[in-house]
DNA sequence: GATCATAGTCGTCTTCCTGACGATAAACAC
DNA sequence: GTGTTTATCGTCAGGAAGACGACTATGATC
């Protein structure tokens, strides 16, 4: 294994970023469209060139700053300081995937609640917020009916590896929380679930779930009307971050 | 975001693996030993280059052949066929872990049985099995109480993360199973929950969990009693890859 | 060969969690 | 007021898991 600095293979490095938010009872991801060749015109996923001195975290977080606006929120910091979280997702190096050279992505993962306004990089008509079950469907035909194209890229692929993690994390995280502005109701909460997985789900099953979790809910003392009827307690996100045991998903 | 292909940051990227086998009751890492700078003579995880051509799996299963013999078994194949299972861990990119370049390393995890013969590399002297546990300890001391160097660059890092994956996705699927033999016990299963978790299972408990589980285990039969006391019935993994409801690592 | 140690396998009992679902509470619209 | 919507509490049955007793089938030891 000769270790020659001069001599290895140079590869150019991107971040991709799957952010993904819960909007009208509808799992969402961010895309954008493309300007230039290949894939002109088409939508893709959000990225680009990690900087020389930046760190693939860092590149990930000033992405997902441009693209929204939004701070990414460390993992580490435990409070909801209206951020959003951001993980590693995956890393995708087929030799083919960018047909001009040779392009590593480091996919990330972005969980945002839903944006008050999506105020995508200055322009507002080459960004915007997609339903994943259109952007997923394999050559079919959005809500509307109309042609879906396929994302750019192996970014189809990147998008479905994020929703898959997002659907099995909320499972045994807190992390569905992310996806709620700071002070939320139990049945907000409860939508959030709904959109992600794509299913319903008891209301009053999930309600002794969520509160009889220590650690996951802490009730504010508020209540609000917002979704209509009975006023609704709010709650913060607890201290908790990996709930044991887990939110099960429904068999199908 | 122009996007010229031409003034795009150059970065090397490169595989790093942790092998992890279950060997006399504990879980054990590969490492070899280091032949340059920077960290000549620390023991560090075996990796290596990307080759222009190959996809980021193939490299990774290339270097795993490289060093143990093995042959890499894809997630999708089935069968164990006396291979490790391999899959992508995740991705470290901080701009000083290599400090004679920009190094982004592509991590893997392999699950291994226990070799028969360690060959690795040829080289009998530069790579060993060694307990994640010394390993890991910090600044620390083998268990035979002389001290322990730290691994090389962050591979220390990388092995923790190894680590965890391997201990938490045993919880939710047969992968276990990787670490044994083509045909095992019940009790050798066992064990390798115990090395992985480093805690002791209720023996009655545990056996009425994974054959109660549908799809986990097939009986080829056979019996064996290579452990010593009354016979046990032989094994093979089945199909099933997710254990539903999961194996549940006991309480701290 | 009897005894012992070791490991494997089958049961039982209690406790906890979940899914299904009835019932009540508090808002708004008419 | 009546109906609608959402929130919240309660009950009950079924399943899974932890604790642990009991029995079985080997090899080792006396």
């Amino acid at each position: 294994m000769p270790y020659d600095p001069s001599d290895y293979p140079p590869f150019a490095v991107t971040v991709d970023l799957v952010v993904l938010t819960v909007r009208r009872h509808a799992l969402c991801a961010l895309t954008v469209r493309r300007g230039e060749q290949p894939f002109q015109g088409r939508w893709a996923l959000p990225g680009g060139f990690v900087r020389p001195d930046e760190d693939l975290a860092q590149a990930a977080a000033r992405e997902l700053s441009e693209e929204t606006g939004l701070t990414a929120h460390d993992p580490s910091a435990p409070a909801q300081d209206n951020g959003a979280h951001l993980e590693q997702l995956a890393t995708y190096g087929d030799p083919k995937r960018d047909p001009r050279m040779r392009v590593v992505s480091v996919a990330h993962l972005a969980l945002a609640p839903d944006l008050p306004a999506p105020r995508p990089g200055g322009d507002a008509n080459s960004a915007r917020w997609a339903p994943v079950e259109e952007l997923l469907a394999e050559g079919g035909y959005g809500r509307d009916g109309e042609p879906v194209a396929p994302l750019a890229f192996d970014h189809a692929q990147i998008l479905a590896d994020g929703v898959e993690r997002a659907r099995s994390k909320i499972e045994y995280s807190s992390l569905a929380t992310a996806f709620c502005p700071p002070e939320f109701t139990v049945g907000e909460l409860r939508r959030v679930y709904e959109a992600v997985w794509a299913v319903a789900l008891d209301p009053r099953n999930f309600h002794r779930k969520v509160t009889g979790t220590p650690g996951f809910l802490v009730p504010t003392g508020g209540t609000t009307t917002r979704q209509g009827g009975r006023p609704a307690q709010l709650f913060r996100a607890g201290g908790a971050t990996l709930l044991n045991p887990p939110m099960l998903r429904p068999e199908v």
